[in-house]
DNA sequence: GTCAAGTGAGAAAAGGTTTTCTCAGCTATC
DNA sequence: GATAGCTGAGAAAACCTTTTCTCACTTGAC
C-alpha cells in the first residue's frame, strides 16, 4: 500500500492482475472478482482490490479476457467505398454507438478486389471479430466477397445484403417523396427530376416515387452523376420549345450544383424563379452551392448506428429478424427552393 | 485421413490446433512446429500436417498467438479529420502497407474531444495495439490527447507530433514551388497566390514559397478555405485599378474552383487569359471544375504508406531516427492553366 | 557391444484472465 | 454441543498457441 508506484508501467510489460492481487496480498482468483463485481466476498475487501488496481493503474488485457470469453470487442466495417463519401457517416455512427460498449472498430476499404477483400475477412476472422458490418456506395451492388457462411454475425447496410441477413438502407422513396412534397408545397407544380443512370436501383426508386407524387406525366431525365450532366439537362429543358419548370428534384448533389451554375449561367435565379432540391446533403457540396442547397439527408450515421447496435446484438446471442429495414431520410432547408424562411 | 469434412466449421467454436493434432494423429506440440516451419521433424509428417490443416480449414487464432507473443498485429489510426478528406487517403496507405504483414487497423474519429479521445486510447490499449499512427487536418495542431507516454510506439503524420517522435508531413513549400514555377514556365509572370488563413501554418509556408520563386513583392491574399472567399478574392483583384494577374496560385481547391467560376462569370477565359492552380488534388473537386484543375496533390496516401511502416518498424523494435520527414508533393496537370498537352 | 551424437516427437509451461469447485471457518438453530 | 447453512477466499481448469525441455529411439563409430 505504501509502495512506490511505477509510473512507466513496470520495467517489463504491462501491469497485470498479478500485480494487483500482489499488491492486495490475496490472490489473483479474488482480486479477479473483485474487479467485475462477481463470486462472494466482504465488500471491504472488494473496494480495496478496486482502490489499489486504480491507483498501480491496471488495465485488464483484453486478448487474454477475449480467449475465454470468445468476444473481441471488436468489429469489422468492410467496404468498397475508396472515397469514403457514404462510408464515413456510417462509420461514425457504428462507432458512436459502440463505443459506450467498448467496441472497436476494423475498418477495411477492400475497392472492388475480391482477392484483398479475401484477406482483410480473413484477417478479421482470425483477429475473432465479433461481427462484420458490409457497407458500400450502391444499394443494389454486392460487395465482391461473400459473407453469408462465415461463423460471426453479418450486417449489411447501404449495400446488398445476402439473402436472409439483416439489411439496412435509406428509404429513398420517402427521401423522393419529401422533396417533391416540398417543392409542391411551395407551388413550384411545373417539376421535373434530373437524375443518375437508370440501373441503378436508388434512381428508379426515387424517380418512382417522383412520378407518384408529381403526377405519371412529369418529365424524369436519366444521366450521369456529375455537375456537368446538370449543366447539360438545364441546357436541354430550356433550349428545346417545351415547357419550362420552376421545380428541379436532382437526384444528387453534384447534379444539384450543377443544375444551379447552368441555371444562373443563363440569368434564370434560383429560388425566385426556379427551385431547386438534391439528394444526399454532402455538406462540401450542398454548403457550397450559391444559394446553398436544399437537400434530402440520408442519415446514413443513424443508419451507422442501428448497423452497430444489431451487430452487436447478434454478437450477444439476441435474435434479430432477418430483413430489410428502412430508414427514412431527412429534409435539410437551406436556400435553393426559397421557404428557408418558413420553419418546416 | 477419410474422415466427413465438417464444412460448418464445427458445431462448436472454431476449429483449432486440437483438431489438427487429433486428424493427423500427432500432439498439438509437434502441429505448432509443422505448420509454423520450427522444430526438428521429419519433412513428411510436416507435408502432411499442413495438408490435413489446410483441409480442415485450421486458421491460427491470433488472440491466442497474441497472447503469447504479445504481438497483437493491429495498429490503431486516430483522427480528428471529422470528413475524412485527409484521413481517408492516410489510412488507404496505411491499410495498403500493412497487410501484407496481416496487421488491421482500427480506426477511431475523436472530433476535438479529449475525453472521446482518451476512451478510444484507452480501449486500444487495452487490445494490445501494436502502435499508434495520430492524424488530423492540420499540421500545426494537435490532437487532443497526450500519446507521448505511452508504452507503444506513436508515429505523427499530417499533425503535429510530440517533441523527439516520429512525424510525417508534406513538403508544402516544395509543394507550392512546383506550383509557381509551373505558372511561369508557361509565361505567368502576373501572378498572385489566394489563400487561406494565415495562422495555418502551411499556409505561410506555401506562401513564403510563393514569394521565394515568384518574387518577394508579388501580392498574397490571405482568407478563407472557401469558395466564396474566390469568388470574393477575383472581384477584389478585378474591381481595383490595379495590374491584372495572369496567373493564379490558390491555397486549396475549393479556392481555385470559386476563383475559376468567378473568372468564368467576367467573360475571363481559363486558361487562355488565366491559369489557376489549386491545392490537395480533391478529385471532387478538382475534376468537376470546369475546366478540370491543374493542383499540388500532397501524396497523403503515400505518407500513409511510410507512417505505417514506420509504426511497424518500431513495434518489431527497430530503431527509427526521429524527427519530422517532409514527403514530396506531386502537380497534377488538368486543364486550368493550359499546358496540359505539353507532357511535364 | 558400447557410447556418442543425432533425430523425431511429446509433455509442460507460459501468456492473462475468468469461472467453477473446494474448503475452512463462522453463525445460527435445535 | 452437534449440525446445517452460510461466508470469504483460494486452487485449478479453461481459452489457444508457441516454445523449451525432455525422452526414447536410431545411427554411426570405435
Amino acid at each position: 500500500m505504501e509502495e512506490l508506484l511505477d509510473t512507466t508501467g513496470g520495467k517489463r510489460g504491462r501491469i497485470t492482475i498479478h500485480d494487483v492481487a500482489a499488491a492486495a496480498g490475496i490472490s489473483i482468483s479474488t482480486a479477479s472478482k473483485a474487479l467485475n463485481d462477481t463470486g462472494r466476498m466482504g465488500l471491504e475487501t472488494r473496494e480495496r482490490v478496486k482502490r489499489i488496481a486504480a491507483e498501480i493503474g491496471y488495465r485488464p488485457n483484453a486478448l487474454a479476457r477475449g480467449l475465454l470469453s470468445k468476444r473481441s470487442f471488436t468489429i469489422g466495417l468492410l467496404t468498397n467505398d475508396t472515397y469514403g463519401r457514404f462510408t464515413l457517416p456510417v462509420m461514425a455512427g457504428i462507432s458512436d454507438a459502440l463505443v459506450d460498449h467498448g467496441v472497436s472498430v476494423f475498418l477495411c476499404a477492400i475497392e472492388e478486389d475480391p482477392a484483398l477483400a479475401q484477406i482483410h475477412v480473413e484477417a478479421m476472422l482470425d483477429k475473432q471479430v465479433d461481427g462484420i458490418i458490409a457497407t458500400g456506395k450502391r444499394l443494389d451492388r454486392r460487395l465482391p466477397v461473400d459473407l453469408s457462411n462465415l461463423n460471426v454475425p453479418v450486417v449489411y447496410a447501404f449495400t446488398e445484403g445476402a439473402p436472409g441477413s439483416v439489411t439496412f438502407r435509406s428509404d429513398d422513396a420517402q427521401g423522393a417523396r419529401l422533396a417533391v412534397e416540398w417543392l409542391a408545397k411551395l407551388g413550384r407544380k411545373r417539376m421535373v427530376h434530373v437524375t443518375g443512370p437508370e440501373n441503378f436501383f436508388s434512381v428508379r426508386e426515387r424517380a418512382d416515387a417522383y412520378r407518384r407524387v408529381a403526377g405519371e406525366e412529369r418529365p424524369v431525365l436519366f444521366g450521369v452523376w456529375s455537375e456537368s450532366w446538370g449543366h447539360e439537362a438545364v441546357a436541354r429543358l430550356w433550349s428545346g420549345g417545351g415547357e419550362r419548370p420552376n421545380g428541379i428534384f436532382c437526384g444528387n448533389d453534384q447534379i444539384a450544383r450543377g443544375v444551379i451554375d447552368a441555371l444562373r449561367e443563363r440569368g434564370i435565379r434560383v429560388p425566385q424563379d426556379v427551385s431547386v432540391v438534391g439528394f444526399d446533403n454532402w455538406e462540401i457540396v450542398a454548403a457550397q452551392t450559391r444559394p446553398p442547397l436544399t437537400t434530402v439527408d440520408m442519415e446514413l450515421k443513424e443508419l451507422g448506428r442501428q448497423a452497430g447496435l444489431t451487430v452487436l446484438a447478434l454478437a450477444e446471442g439476441r435474435s434479430v429478424e432477418p430483413g430489410i429495414r428502412k430508414l427514412p431520410c431527412r429534409l435539410v432547408v437551406r436556400q435553393s427552393c426559397g421557404g428557408d424562411t418558413l420553419g418546416i
